[in-house]
DNA sequence: AACGGGCTACCTACTGGTAGGTAGGGCAGA
DNA sequence: TCTGCCCTACCTACCAGTAGGTAGCCCGTT
């Protein structure tokens, strides 16, 4: 019981400093970002953000498990479901953008780690990351020996389709100037999602 | 004359400095990195460093356009074959791929800008890779007119093209750890360079 | 009275950048 | 051939500013 209230009570406080740790973190990396620039963002001073996080690299990897945990829950539900052949494919690719659309920042947040070797967080990233990425291989190596789709080299498959769908949001900023429009409005996501699923599509299934 | 002897006399440490701020920015991004790694890594004081490029941010802007006439001198050439059809776009898709392995640093600084919006960089670089962009989708969507394509958004379709190809670069270490091997290795590129060809003439060629 | 959560004031380490000095090569003129 | 001068490339010592982190006080709630 005082396990809840105290969680309530400093839930607030603690909750905003990790969303405005996630949000500096993603926009300008971790060197990048000073426990000033959060602290301020809160509306609090630096020695105030200490008191709920022990050091910055502590807060870092708050904000990193977050990131995973909310990933690997929104995936893994996508990659549980009972449908086969193309359709699940679609449907994990469309569970991804979801994902990635409601919360931009930590994709750029991974972007970020996956440039600098995860050298910032103390979790061990690949650890999290490979079971996905096995059953992920598993699945299409199975579905192509049973001839539903066309024979490729799965896990290159993978990387394929996670570089195509992150770096849509992880480079959104860039993607802006190209295409002279926003990158994120609900609309261009939805567009461009439809894109990789058709492109997707024509690739593996004959 | 003169010049040239300064020239000779200076270029050697002027191009120490450069690879070393490319390799170190590179790994550790703009913010991450001081010029004292710099002038460590060159063997020289950051004094030193700075008697040769003026400030940080100039050395970095140096570096950067090392990178980009590097990277359009090796895609305009591509971009400029006599090729058509599907010949050109793997002509093109393998220029990128040789381009990016052997210049993997290149990628990552260029991740980085496109992760921080070019902040740090003081040239136009929408303004100098609009034109191959513009002209890449131009050619794409002519060749879907003239039905050698299957048809799919062209901007969209080389945003999924551009981010599939430099990830494989950019995520490298991340990538290591997923597949338990060395992702950069001439065989593995190859490998990859394959698969995806391989997968976009799927999707693209009827 | 105790305490949680904020504060000011301070610390050390390090940043990018500057000031000023020195070693040594090239070169014009005696 | 020697001498004096300039220039490049490097150095040490220092600057102001800022980083992350600590110590200790204040104050409202319970």
């Amino acid at each position: 019981m005082s396990d809840v209230t105290e969680e309530i009570s400093s839930k607030s406080t603690r909750e905003l400093i990790l969303d405005e740790a996630l949000h500096c973190f993603a926009d300008r990396g971790y060197e990048g970002t000073s426990l000033n620039d959060i602290a301020a963002g809160v509306g609090i001073r630096r020695p105030s953000l200490l008191h709920h996080f022990p050091s910055k690299e502590a807060l870092y990897t708050d904000v990193f498990e977050m990131l995973l945990s909310e990933w690997l829950e929104g995936l893994e539900v996508a990659m549980a479901s009972p449908a086969s052949g193309w359709d699940k494919a679609e449907l994990v690719i469309r569970a991804g953008f979801d994902l990635f659309a409601r919360t931009p920042d930590y994709v750029r947040i991974m972007r970020r780690e996956a440039l600098d070797s995860g050298v910032h967080v103390g979790v061990d990233l690949s650890g999290f990351l490979r079971p996905l990425f096995d059953s992920a291989c598993a699945y299409f190596t199975s579905e192509m020996d049973a001839g539903h789709f066309r024979r490729h080299n799965s896990q290159h498959l993978i990387i394929t389709g996670y570089g195509a769908i992150l770096t849509y949001f992880s480079d959104a900023p860039f993607i802006d100037e190209l295409l002279n429009d926003q990158a994120l409005t609900p609309e261009n996501v939805r567009d461009h999602c439809d894109h990789v699923v058709a492109f997707f599509r024509a690739a593996l299934v004959a």
